[in-house]
DNA sequence: TACCTTTGCTTAATCGTTTAAGCAAATATA
DNA sequence: TATATTTGCTTAAACGATTAAGCAAAGGTA
């Protein structure tokens, strides 16, 4: 109510006439303190409704207990499950995450950066903007010595840990099952080549249409910033061959939404005439119609491991960050908008 | 790459043989030092990769130039562009912001609010979680004088800033529009009745069926979490009347979508035989097939407004807070879902 | 010349906590 | 009984910045 000064350290020591540091080693449990001092102290602490302030021991410290999260964006699935997944790892550990949002731009991921550092985050965890070719930015955070994590859009020449699934092969996976399908001439309409998974999946695509002997034709691989607006446009463009594929592996479920519309538009039977194949499980692939197969990220998993990734990391001070990667293997998630027989009946 | 000691001013302060307060004061563009002394403190902080220790700065002067968000989730497009413009307004004013997400949770939502305080914020911007009902905890932040912010789920008691839409004549709009279609039976799938904004929903839609003289069936008014699952849930319900609805009002767009699922499984035509209305403008709505006719709820400017009272409250330190509230006011977005028109053609 | 202002810095305290070092009293050991 | 060890605290210096107060030198005024 009224803004009386919060209470410190000093006014519980004052209270109970002992000194701070038996005050502050009295609530970090210190042993060679006695169980009545800590009792007192603790007793006087709620008394007073004493809240220890975070910005005199984090700088006493040289700790903040603050762990920076940076992702292109929070309104996907994908992102913000991980998020959650990374927050309920930390908390445990008490630390307490600020995530940013780099809004896919370059520009604001450095700003972001900035800022993380200057507020004195303990580590972060990032996943790059599609604009992001240049990984030197994050030179910075190294150059701190605090931990560096990157996930999903961050494998790297950087040396430092990154968290991921295993693109190359889930293109593989895709193909295979649209081979099943029968399908003969399947499109990729793919993320930015300079980011490594998306380049992976397209390597994926290309290497598995070889395995199966199935010919390229660069007609059929579009490069996209996998919007829906921009699936829309490219799959306009993949319609408008004289010479159509039966199959489209779009790399993300958001520019799978796109083309998925164009299809229903111009009435074009889906998977029957041609099968689409999404990739990152977000929630509505399974709302719309027909369901869209995709591929699962595990965003929980990865999550979780960054998480930890950075645990770990932090607690061996000091040792140089190396290369560290972990690869989970996706799942690919077969519904309608792939499977003729189903859709048959 | 070493761990060598990050640069303090102390260490400005003896390259240049000047005092600390000297260099703090350079730094801060003091009027009482040379111009001199300034473009040499400058040179030597550039060349020594300074950084301030923003812990020390905010310990100092008692303000950590964070803010804090509470958001139920941000997989939403609301809430991400909400916390985006949030993120825009007060970035130029040199606050930074920490997102916290209560996953519809009251106890993580005081989890959250524990620890934004715990981390010294300068005032928090929240939106109320699906089972938050007491908002008693929120005196908490106001008993410790800073600025706290309510918008969307969030209309209270507390004597505090609340940003929102009208509601109540939102539902008003949606009955206009679905009874200029024809509409005679209108169901409504509404939140949480103990949520204000709900509650607002939930009056304006029986008041509009009143004053354009339908019948109120209270087998026709539902209450739902708004999940996409409980929206398929409850229009079964619907769909196991008697006497069914020719039109559901949904509270929500994510429940909307699970029940345009059910209508089109069970090959109901849509808006023919059950006219479809959502709330909250999510891009999906636009993007499924019928597309749904939804209400805009501004997240843009709500985000916008929220971060300025924020700021106009944090200026005036020590004046009690009052209760002030901002209602904007939403626009009803007509698509096919409910347009009966167009989707004759 | 004598006094007042302004300029440009310094000194030192402070924010609230942590922690190394030290010290007196109590207890154990020989 | 004399000495060593343990217990339970205190003292005081940090952490890195900010800032009120003060002071010497330079410049201005009468």
């Amino acid at each position: 109510m009224t803004n009386k000064k919060r209470t410190t350290i000093k006014d519980i020591a004052n209270k109970l006439d002992i000194s701070t540091a038996a005050v502050s080693k009295a609530l970090h449990d210190d042993p060679r303190i006695s169980v009545k001092t800590k009792t007192a102290v603790r007793r006087v602490a709620e008394e007073l409704n004493y809240q220890p302030n975070h910005l005199a021991s984090a700088l006493r410290r040289g700790k903040s207990n603050l762990v920076g999260v940076i992702v292109p964006k929070t309104n996907s699935n994908f992102f913000s499950s991980l998020i959650q997944n990374i927050e309920e790892v930390l908390s445990k550990e008490g630390y307490n995450i600020i995530i940013t949002q780099s809004n896919e731009s370059f520009e604001k991921e450095c700003d972001n950066i900035d800022t993380l550092l200057f507020t004195q985050v303990d580590g972060i965890i990032a996943s790059m903007a599609n604009e992001t070719i240049d990984l030197s930015y994050y030179e910075k955070v190294k150059s701190k010595g605090i931990p560096l994590v990157l996930f999903d859009r961050g494998e790297n020449n950087l040396n430092v840990d990154y968290i991921g699934i295993n693109d190359y092969e889930s293109s593989h996976m895709i193909i295979e099952h649209l081979i099943q399908q029968d399908c003969k001439r399947i499109a990729h309409i793919g993320g930015y080549k300079h980011t490594r998974i998306f380049n992976n999946r397209i390597r994926g695509y290309i290497d598995a249409l070889k395995k199966y002997k199935l010919p390229f034709d660069d007609e059929l691989l579009l490069e996209s910033n996998l919007t829906v607006e921009d699936g829309r446009k490219k799959m306009h463009e993949l319609l408008k061959l004289k010479n159509r594929p039966d199959a489209v592996y779009v790399a993300g479920d958001y520019a799978a939404l796109g083309a998925l519309e164009v299809l229903k538009e111009q009435k074009i039977k889906v998977p029957q005439e041609i099968a689409l194949v999404g990739f990152g499980n977000e929630p509505f692939t399974d709302m719309v119609s027909p369901k869209i197969t995709s591929i699962n990220q595990y965003s929980n998993e990865i999550g979780k491991l960054a998480a930890q990734t950075f645990l770990e990391r932090v607690k061996q001070t000091g040792v140089r960050q190396t290369l560290n990667k972990k690869i989970l293997n996706a799942e690919i998630i077969v519904r309608d908008s792939s499977n003729k027989k189903t859709s048959l009946k």
